[in-house]
DNA sequence: CTTCTATACCTAAGATTCTTTAGTATATTC
DNA sequence: GAATATACTAAAGAATCTTAGGTATAGAAG
C-alpha cells in the first residue's frame, strides 16, 4: 500500500512526452529517465510500466522494434503518427490538470 | 471510460487542503468549491467523493457532525488532529509530485 | 568460478480508486 | 405539477497501480 497513487493516470502521458523528446526508448531506460529526471522522487516499478506499454502499442499509439543490444535483446519503443497526436493532446490535458491543482492548493491570497 | 484518471490518488489531498482553508465543509459544497477553484476544469462525481469522505473518516483524519439545514441534513466535515498533520505531510506530497512531473515535461532546456 | 548486482523483459493476484448508475428525499423555480 | 438544485448513499464495473515472482544475460567482486 505505498502511496505513489499520485502517479495514477499520468504515467503513460510521461511515456509519451518522454518518446516524444527522445524518439526512441525502451522500458529499463525509460524507468531509469524518469527516476533521473525527478530528482529520484518518482520511481516507476516495472509491473506499472510494461503494461502499460504494452496497451499503448496494442492502442497502436506506439511501434515496438527488438533489437539485439550487447547479447540482450531490447524492445524500443517509438511513437505511431497516432501516439503523436496523442502526446499533444494528453500533455495538454496534464498541464491543465495541473493548473487546476495549483489553483486549489495555492494559499489563498484573497 | 472518462479519463479523469489524473485525478487518482490527489482527490483526498485536495479535500484535506479545502478544509483545512475552510474549517468545515460538506460533501456537495467541497465538489462545488473544487469545479469553482478550478475554473471548472475539474469536475469531481459523488460517486468519487462521498467514499473518499468516509475513508478518510474511517482513518480518523475527519470529523463528521450532522446538522439540519432548511429541512435537510447536512453532514459537515472538519479535520481532526491526525487529519490536519495528514494535510500538511500529503500536501508537501503533491507538490513534490506536482514538481517532479514538471521537471519531466518541461521541454529539455539542453 | 561462483555469487552478486545490474540490465532487461514479462505476468498475475490483490488493492485502490475511480466512473457509472441508481436510489432516496427536500427545496425552489417555472 | 414538473423540473432543477440540493444533499447523501451504495454497488457494479473499469482502470491502474503495488507486490511478488519468474526468466535470462553481462559484468564485477570475491
Amino acid at each position: 500500500m505505498k502511496d505513489n497513487s499520485l502517479l495514477k493516470g499520468a504515467l503513460s502521458t510521461l511515456v509519451l512526452k518522454l518518446l516524444a523528446d527522445n524518439g526512441q526508448m525502451y522500458g529499463y531506460q525509460i524507468i531509469q529517465k524518469i527516476k533521473e529526471a525527478s530528482a529520484d522522487q518518482m520511481k516507476i516499478t516495472e509491473g506499472a510500466l510494461y503494461p502499460a506499454l504494452h496497451k499503448l502499442e496494442q492502442n497502436g499509439l506506439l511501434i515496438a522494434e527488438h533489437r539485439p543490444v550487447s547479447g540482450r535483446v531490447r524492445k524500443y519503443y517509438s511513437l505511431s503518427a497516432k501516439g503523436k497526436k496523442a502526446s499533444e493532446d494528453k500533455l495538454v490535458q496534464l498541464q491543465e490538470f495541473l493548473s487546476s491543482i495549483q489553483m486549489i492548493i495555492t494559499p489563498k491570497t484573497a
